[in-house]
DNA sequence: GGCTGAAAGGGGTAAATCCCCCTTTTTCTG
DNA sequence: CAGAAAAAGGGGGATTTACCCCTTTCAGCC
């Protein structure tokens, strides 16, 4: 009995690429490859397309991997879920972990070791190199950050990632001006930053802007 | 006589995924992998591991697809260089080409694409798909832009991309504060920018600063 | 109903930024 | 070498930001 594999991912010829090595492994074969997490769900609607392991993108068009992750996992929870991106953002691996993947695997793995994470995620139910390993300890002790912001700061946050001035930024928001001073001020005290650039870069780097 | 492939990609899995593709095409070998320019260029010093064509990845540490391809057109001239990557930015791309590729791949391609990519190189010299044409003729319409910014110039650009105010980046440089504030203001010019957030977000679109 | 705490709005001041316009020095370039 | 262009440095003033500390309003909750 073979083990049934599907690959999600919108760069096709690393789909293909993938599906090629993994056929060459003993034991496993390839279901079909899919471009999308949509995709991936119309496909297991049908019980002979579904597989007993994903290789799964992160960065997908339509439907993204901890989206379909997260569906899948409610709907078809004997199937496993292998992450497999470029992706090192610690947000991200650590979603990805939490909609159910069994494994992150980057985009830089040896051969050898996705034929070895396949082995093992059958046998034991999970598959994570030292580099994950480490981060979800690190993830562990640092809980804290749990900075939440609200919708109008937010909205704030995005105004300020323009050339707008405050005053600019408080019409738009339909705002006083000095209300808008307030969200900056409690922000730069929550955020530990001193000016604007600061906001900026926090806005970027957490992805609640993108340039 | 079949025709030699190297492959220069820092994902690794996706080196070795492309590795078996090339050699499942008729005529095509792969002579060996490397995971960035340096080592491509540290293999290419013995004759015996000069290949016909290189596929190459853009995005790599080290020493990047558009250096390598660089220096790689101008000492093996005779060696075609084809660009693969996910990367969709139009300057990334230009700049590929101007430094010498002979194609430029999507990573989503089809694996027929890719032989048909590697087939035409050979015997036309390019390869060029619909989406890169295009491409080349959006460059030529619009050849203004040319917006060159010198080395101290952008030294100033990644400051400002930091809470520093221009006071505490004249230190930095070594210059007077006032000579900071002729640096902006000329940029504001250029560039077409108010502000700071202008300058800042000027910079991580164009890549000079990544956040 | 009364307390509490967050959201909204504000005043005043110091610092930083922006936007002119100007001189001197250095560096290309014909 | 001369002349032009760029780099470096500067003055002064209008705006904008940053950072205090303070009042009103309103919703949630005991």
């Amino acid at each position: 009995m073979t083990t049934k594999v599907v690959i999600v991912d919108d760069h096709f010829l690393l789909a293909q690429a993938i599906q090629e090595l993994v056929n060459s492994f003993e034991g496993f074969e390839t279901l079909y490859l899919c471009k999308n997490g949509k995709e991936l769900l119309e496909k297991m609607k049908y019980p002979a397309n579904v597989p007993d392991i994903i290789l799964m993108d992160v960065n997908m068009p339509i439907l993204n991997g901890i989206a379909a992750t997260k569906i899948i996992n409610e709907t078809y929870p004997e199937v496993i879920v292998l992450a497999l991106s470029v992706e090192v953002d610690e947000d991200i691996i650590l979603g990805m972990l939490r909609a159910g993947a069994k494994g992150y695997l980057m985009k830089d793995t040896e051969k050898e070791q996705l034929k070895e994470a396949l082995e093992q995620v059958l046998k034991e139910g999970y598959y994570h190199t030292n580099t994950i390993a480490k981060l979800l300890v690190g993830s562990l002790v640092k809980t804290k950050e749990g900075v939440q912001l609200k919708d109008r700061e937010l909205e704030f946050i995005k105004h300020a990632c323009t050339e707008m001035t405050y005053r600019e930024i408080a019409e738009a928001m339909f705002l006083s001006p000095k209300t808008i001073e307030g969200y900056r001020d409690s922000l730069y005290e929550k955020l530990h930053i001193k000016n604007r650039i600061g906001l900026v870069l926090y806005a970027i780097r957490h992805k609640i802007f993108v340039p």
